[in-house]
DNA sequence: ACCTGAACACCGTTCAAGT
DNA sequence: ACCTGAACACCGTTCAAGT
């Protein structure tokens, strides 16, 4: 009497095709092989199907992208804001969002800086950035820039970071990258490069993440000691919109 | 006596297969349709032969763009460094790199965030950053974070400037865009985003010029004002260094 | 020694044909 | 109505075969 039974012992109970299901299966293969890995085609094998039924629920592959970020961004913890823990709680979040982006599904970070998300979990991450930059004082200005600049700091540090896991295979190669980027600045020639061969060690010193805390400790103290009032009310340079870079937006 | 002229006339003196050739026929796909037009195939086309005769001068793909990127960096103009003119010298040089990775060869931006170019134009430019950074009167660490985040910074302008810019066939769709972003953040529920709504004038409000010269400036005022020292010597967490996000770099 | 035609193993997307 | 096999127009890379 229950549905023909063939088969099943094979996957637990194959879900049946549905968005939500695609969806799934894109972020489980991203979270094995990374995001790259992620193809219309490999996805329909790991669905039983081909490729020509993804079709029917997404709309192709970037929209398929746009989902997975979505998704993926909902696996976001977010705390509510505690007004005296603004700073260590933006960058615990910060940091999340990060291991979301390399650790967890290794190249999404790559999605996150190819569009500007805004679904729902993605505006739940901003609202609580936003949220947390007003409990630590910054003027509405500065808190909509810290917006921006931070999101992409987290997003390229996190980025550089898949790079380095990609090629994870050859343990090897991920040395050697770390040699040859080692050598180029800390034996920079003095003479083309002075300001380089002098600051070289500087710039290789220090561990990764207290490198990241730093980063964001620089753009929120840079928030608050740079004034903006006025700024961003003055009218673009005279001489034509196409002078300047980057440009405003179309249309106005 | 001279070469067999045969059907030289379309064009004006095909150049003979050469690394230097191959990077420059890249470089004028990339100029004219973006980096991502540039492919193996549509390269050799340009070049009058199969996809093949490009791997006796190129390892690859991967090594052709490092080529692109490092010969596209040669045309960025570096100025001799004037201390008492060194925030708007920084100023220039980080929009020169802009331009060069969006407006001259759009999609450049996504090359240079997708490895550590240690070319010698690549050094050329970092070396003006830093002397720059040095003549403002930033400590060795401090500037050498600045290249870093002023690097990431600018790469990922650019990068969102060349989406823009991407599919300008449409330019509906790119209307369309920015309708789209600016509902999300102006619109936002203010039930379950009060931040994002209340924030969202400030968040779209002022030019994309003005927006980056500020950036910038969030980023040197904050390197100002934050104290380094002693925080890169500070040993690593305790547990392991499997508990930090982004990791301690592999083999020390 | 230098070059390359043809093949291999992939892509995303479409559409006529099936159930 | 829902699904999909097979085809189309692409990829990067390799290698045996040509000059």
């Amino acid at each position: 009497m229950a549905t023909t039974p063939r088969s099943r012992r094979d996957r637990p109970a194959k879900p049946a095709l549905s968005r939500e299901a695609i969806v799934a299966a894109a972020l489980e293969i991203a979270a094995e092989e990374g995001v790259e890995a992620v193809t219309m085609r490999r996805l329909a094998q790991a669905l039983d199907t081909g490729p020509a039924s993804l079709y029917v629920y997404v709309a192709g592959r970037e929209a398929l992208e746009e989902l997975m970020l979505e998704t993926a961004a909902g696996e976001v913890e977010v705390e509510e804001t505690d007004p005296e823990r603004w700073r260590e709680q933006l960058h615990s979040l910060l940091e999340r969002m990060g291991r979301m982006m390399s650790e967890r599904y290794p190249g999404m970070a790559k999605l996150g800086m190819a569009r500007i998300p805004v679904g729902d979990n993605v505006m739940r991450i901003t609202e609580s950035m936003l949220s947390l930059l007003k409990a630590g004082g910054a003027s509405d200005q500065a808190a909509a820039y810290a917006g921006d600049i931070l999101s992409m700091y987290v997003g390229a540090i996190a980025y550089e970071q898949s790079l380095y896991a990609q090629p994870a295979d050859d343990p090897e190669a991920i040395g050697a990258e770390h040699e040859r980027i080692h050598r180029a600045f800390v034996a920079a020639d003095p003479g083309r490069y002075p300001t380089v061969a002098a600051l070289g060690p500087a710039m290789v010193r220090g561990d990764g993440h207290e490198r990241f805390r730093l980063g964001i400790d620089v753009i929120i103290n840079g928030l608050i000691a740079t004034p903006m009032d006025g700024r961003l009310s003055e009218p673009p340079a005279a001489l034509g919109d196409e002078e300047v870079w980057p440009p405003d937006a179309p249309k106005g």
